[in-house]
DNA sequence: CTCCAATTGAAAATGATTGTCAATTTAAGC
DNA sequence: GCTTAAATTGACAATCATTTTCAATTGGAG
């Protein structure tokens, strides 16, 4: 698979080395789906190796936002999650105030927008983040 | 003036007390300007009087953000930071990732496509949060 | 295979935030 | 103004997620 592959590479290009661990986690990582909070995927992990540690499983998603597999957010609560992300094609998120449901979304006319925004005040870009916050279809309006 | 009385109406409505330390905090809070995290404003505060403690402006700050005076956010780093908020206009932040400058704006455009995607994901949008990270005018595009 | 550097896991350290509690202060009722 | 019950305060401890430490282990280049 070539995501595993660009993790291994990413490694050797800093000098750091390919462990049993490192496996197991990006596989879990990339099994789960992403918006996962370290504590979710550690106790995930745990179930099939009870041997690997919080703290092996917390400095590999580290290293997985530098290899670029995965970017670290953080939504309303105070935990970091990390989500996959493809390298490229940036997206946003819904999300339910009622049952935490996490949906993403891509608007390029907003994207344009906030350009527009930058460049009025004489920004320049480099990233940015959009959330929108509120009760999906299934919680209803209220 | 107006914002003082009305954190003295939202306290009487919780059946709460005014106290020299509330309204030192809510001074203090006022004269900032914004954007402060909890630990900025108690060092500000401690200056001028030195018996108040952290907790007493943390809790405060809370009640702040209860009577809508103030607004918490979380930027970048692990800090909460509350800025003053008027009350019903909303607006988002322009953020130089150079020097930590922090811009507010406003754009009922990007608002308007905010609410059309919610509509086509049957959201319905209580609150979101903006944030376009780059650099600014005076830090050069790179 | 050897060896050095990187890695691991357990536990401790950190940093922001929140809770505890005895002493104090507020404000409502007299 | 005085009394009193309840809220508040401030120092300190507890908590929670995250990060570091360190001795033991492991990876992989030579």
């Amino acid at each position: 698979m070539e995501r595993k592959q660009q993790f291994r590479d990413y490694l050797l290009t800093q000098g750091l080395k390919s462990t049993r661990q490192r496996e197991i986690i990006l596989d879990a990582f990339l099994q789960s789906g992403g918006h996962l909070s370290t504590e979710e995927l550690y106790l995930q992990i745990r179930q099939q190796h009870p041997g690997i540690g919080y703290a092996t499983v917390h400095r590999t998603l580290k290293l997985l936002a530098g290899s670029g597999l995965a970017e670290s957010r953080h939504f309303g609560d105070r935990q970091t999650r990390y989500e996959q992300c493809s390298g490229e094609d940036h997206h946003d998120h819904l999300i339910c105030t009622a049952c935490g449901a996490i949906l993403e979304f891509e608007d390029g006319d907003i994207e344009r927008l906030q350009q527009r925004v930058a460049r009025q005040h004489g920004f320049h870009i480099l990233s940015h983040r959009l959330e929108l916050y509120g009760r999906c279809a299934k919680c209803g309006p209220e």
